[in-house]
This record gives structure tokens, C-alpha cells and sequence, in this order.
DNA sequence: ACTCCCTATCTGCTATTTACATATGTGTGT
DNA sequence: ACACACATATGTAAATAGCAGATAGGGAGT
């Protein structure tokens, strides 16, 4: 979840760090999939579309979350050879994928809640416009 | 950022995977020095209490967080032999480390707007009142 | 004195994950 | 033949959280 230019910070890291919520992906992946079975090409670029990721989301990690979540009994997959371009493996939520996903869901209000809480207190001391002076 | 008692599921690993937000320690620690200057052990009740953190936070992971943001200049530590108990090593935020917070700011807001849109497909499709179904 | 517990800090280790780079292969247009 | 977009997969490095455990001071009770 970064989407950068690599902005160097004082430290010569990525400014992105921390940044990334550990296994967000999973949940995405799991609706995107339960509104519209598909293949991990279409996902990557969803994701992107509708925000839900900053920038293209990495392939790599795209993929491996899927091939996890099948073992897992979450999703499951075929090739699908019909249609143009190379062979695409399709993916469709599971059952046991839905129950998941809202696990998620619960996870992901509390997360929400957390930010809110820091932002909340954040803008109680510098004000919701802050952000603004910063366009550089 | 997990707060459980260790719920398993069907892999047998906690199901708190992924909701941990990668370094987003430091923010707080920084708001809450911004605050207050104070100590490591304060911190960690403060973030609980506040409700920035599921449970207390690592204790582990608060004090190498604070070494590290000393490492980079973004906070100042002095030995604090007065008061009762063992001496306490106490943080004050550095004008560094404020702009560090502001930078940490503007990745927040981006990261709680990406649980948003996450939530806001869920709920269209689920309903806002799926939580309260799981309540076991 | 002695033990127990709370406060307080610090370190070692491991599992997990992301981000990046790279490899492989298909089909289409020129 | 060639370039290019589509599509999937793997190797590797860096970083972090979570857990366990070590070290120590000081007060309360026996």
C-alpha cells in the first residue's frame, strides 16, 4: 500500500514505511471476487480503480495471496483458456471465503476506528487543514 | 495491534493476521509525546487506554520504537532519577519529529480512506448490520 | 531479612509480509 | 520476425510485530 515516487526521508528510507496494513490485501481480493469472479490480472488492476489500493498493487503479492487463499479453501480456481490473450486462472469465492471475508470486515472497523482515533486527537491539536500547508 | 485472546481458525493461526498496521507505533508515541513528554511504560498504558491500540501495545516493540525514533532525531530521552520506582527514561518530541508526525497525518488519512472504500463495497453489498449477526 | 509484586527497560528470536526484480509464456498486430 | 500487452510465477531482501525472557529498583507484608 504505497504508491510512490520513492520519496527519501532524513533517514534515506522510503517515507512509506509502515504505511502498509499487513494482509489488507486478502480481504480485497475476497470482495472483488464475491461481486465478480476473475483472474488475478483484473483484480490487480480493480484494485487500483475503485481505490481500494494506492497505485497498482504488487503482482507478486497478488498472486501468492490468491494461490494462499485457495489453499486455504477461501477461493478456488480453473484455467480458463476461452476468450483472448494467454490462459487466465479464474478465481470464485467459496463459502467458507464469505465467512471470512466477514471476519474481515470486523477487523477492518476496528482498524478504521484506531486511525480515527489517532486522527481525532491529531486534528484536536493542529487542525483538520494541516495537510494543506504541506503542498509542496 | 491485536488485543485477543488467540482465536484460531481453520489454518490454525490467529486470525488477527494482517490487522496489524505496520509502524503505526511511531505516530502514536509521537502525538502522545507531543502531548506529553514522558516515558516508555506511560506510553504503552496511554495508548491502551486511549483506545490507539487494541490491548497494551508490546512492550518490546514500544521501547525499540522509541530508540530507533531517537536514532533519527525525531525524539530527545534524559534519565529521570526522581519519583518513586526504578529510573525512568523519558521522551520529549524533537520539531523533527513534528514534522514526521505530519508527514505520518497525511498517510493515515490515506490509509483510513482505503478501509473506507473498502467498507463502503462491503456494506452495499452486506449491510452495515453483518457484525451484529457474529456476535457469538 | 526475606519474599512477592508492580514498575520499568532492554534484548533475542522467529514468523510473516511486503516490495522489488526477474523469469516465463501466450496471442496479436505489423 | 519482432515488439508489445497480457498473464502468471518465483527468488530475495528488508522490516516489523509478537512472544519470551532477562535485569533491576522499590514498596508492602510477614
Amino acid at each position: 500500500m504505497c504508491g510512490h515516487e520513492p520519496g527519501r526521508r532524513r533517514d534515506n528510507r522510503c517515507d512509506c514505511r509502515g504505511a502498509r496494513m499487513e494482509g489488507f490485501l486478502q480481504p480485497c481480493l475476497l470482495l472483488l471476487l464475491y461481486e465478480k469472479s476473475t483472474h488475478g490480472y483484473e483484480l490487480m488492476e480493480s484494485m487500483n480503480r475503485l481505490g481500494l489500493w494506492e497505485g497498482v498493487p504488487d503482482a507478486g503479492a497478488v498472486y501468492r495471496n490468491l494461490r494462499r487463499l485457495e489453499e486455504e479453501g477461501l477461493v478456488r480456481s480453473h484455467w480458463s483458456t476461452s476468450g483472448p490473450g494467454p490462459a487466465r486462472r479464474r478465481y470464485e469465492i467459496t463459502p467458507e471465503g464469505v465467512d471470512y471475508l466477514h471476519d474481515w470486515a470486523v477487523t477492518i472497523r476496528r482498524n478504521k476506528a484506531a486511525l480515527e482515533t489517532f486522527l481525532r486527537r491529531y486534528e484536536d491539536i493542529f487542525g483538520q487543514d494541516k495537510e494543506m500547508e504541506k503542498g509542496d
